[in-house]
DNA sequence: AAAGCTTCATGATGCATGTTATTGTGCAAC
DNA sequence: GTTGCACAATAACATGCATCATGAAGCTTT
């Protein structure tokens, strides 16, 4: 299965190859775009749902000052907003932070997958409630946790989410975010973020070596930040 | 009009008599709880959806170290959740911050409300869709404002909801919180929230008498923290 | 009206993190 | 292979907010 969102998806039901054909469908050829662009932007008016096939990117608002708050990473599989046309005007923007391949598809081709397709409704329903908790797990990181187990929840979360899909093989995490946006997700700046990055690495957590984490004692680090993935309400056991 | 879910909805878009009559229906009698109890708890499964109709309640967090985080405000006419059930379990808890009236709205009567009439789906899609977008910007403040910042914004957003469902008479703003319940929710504590308050006094902003806020100057809160409230995606141009 | 509790007010001190600056390192362009 | 650039590493110093402590003010209970 190369359908990232199948993949998803099905990590929170069965589908059938019906459902299956059906996503495959709606992607039709994929479309490339390079990284650091910007697929829509605070104030505009959304006319498609953008589905991610490869690369990353993150929703995200700048300030008046210029200060840059990430407010949500979507790696493969992840949609955005299958409902946003409710809305007038996005409040934030979507940009890239590497290069992507994307499908977009139109309101009316979802319309269409949810009527004809009622697990799929349901897993999409799930998935947005998915990126729900998410959000509200990051306010609670913000609010009331220090920068190392902030830090150290990033890396947890994004091992859960890219095993999800595949995406992460043994204990090594490909994750192409400069500490920079480390800090920009995090609200943190770049010289503590390395502080932090630093200090796991004398600890002997993780090692990072071109954008590339491994992670060498997952246990202890989900311990050391109270890390606990019940927010991310998968519903299969997967293996660790 | 006394319901206010039907006074919020109708912010989004108008809604029929027969509309005002199902939104009427669901309801039932008001069931009425006391202050300070959880309406849910972190871990259980949700078998209601909750509709606030008469007092505050906030959807918040406990850490195992004992810090708290407020992440959401539930006013009268929030429901919360209307698609909770596709999730296993809560990852937060609902709990009252004041006496409160509730109605207790099945899931079957969520269905049967959203399948007979498509306005109302659409009116609660458009308010799940704000919960969100609320959510996201309670983020924004926490990672990149600081606190006097953040507290205005609390009060500027508190302003504009309650008018939404007819709740603020004038300049007064009745906001039943305590300053330890306002740290919870911005990541400050209640020293110096204080400390926050009485600048905002000084300045002659707000005045502030037994919870009760009277915002003097609402145009120069709103730009001294850069407040914009394109965020709640209110349709209607209401009067200031 | 005293006692007790919750909330508000305010000062002294310290720390986690921000700010500014400098240097190193690896990759890309030419 | 030199230049330039993005990113990382690290040091010195600054600060917003936390922590700790104390007291006052207002309610509630008895």
């Amino acid at each position: 299965m190369d359908n990232p969102l199948a993949l998803k998806l099905s990590s929170f039901t069965d589908l059938s190859g019906g459902d299956l054909a059906a996503l495959d469908a709606v992607i039709g050829t994929p479309i490339l775009r390079d990284a650091h662009s910007d697929l829509i932007q605070d104030g505009e008016r959304p006319e498609k749902v953008i589905l991610l096939l490869r690369g990353w990117a993150c929703r995200y608002k700048v300030l008046e000052d210029g200060s840059k708050q990430i407010i949500a990473y979507l790696v493969p599989g992840d949609l955005c907003d299958p409902h946003v046309f409710i809305l007038d005007a996005m409040d934030h923007s979507i940009g890239l932070l590497t290069d992507a391949a994307l499908a977009f598809i139109s309101r009316d081709a979802i319309i269409h997958l949810t009527d004809c397709c009622p697990k799929i409704a349901r897993a999409l329903w799930w998935s947005t409630l998915v990126d729900e908790a998410v959000l509200r797990h990051w306010l609670v990181n913000l609010g009331q946790r220090d920068a190392f187990d902030r830090v150290a929840h990033l890396f947890c979360e994004l091992w859960d989410r890219l095993r999800q899909v595949g995406l992460k093989e043994d204990d090594e995490l490909e994750v192409p975010l400069t500490q920079e946006q480390i800090g920009d997700t995090m609200a943190l700046t770049t010289v503590h973020v390395n502080r932090v990055i630093q200090r796991m690495r004398t600890e002997g957590l993780v090692s990072i070596k071109r954008k590339k984490i491994r992670v060498h004692d997952l246990p202890r680090l989900r311990e050391l930040c109270g890390y606990d993935p019940s927010y991310l309400h998968l519903r299969r056991r997967s293996q660790l």
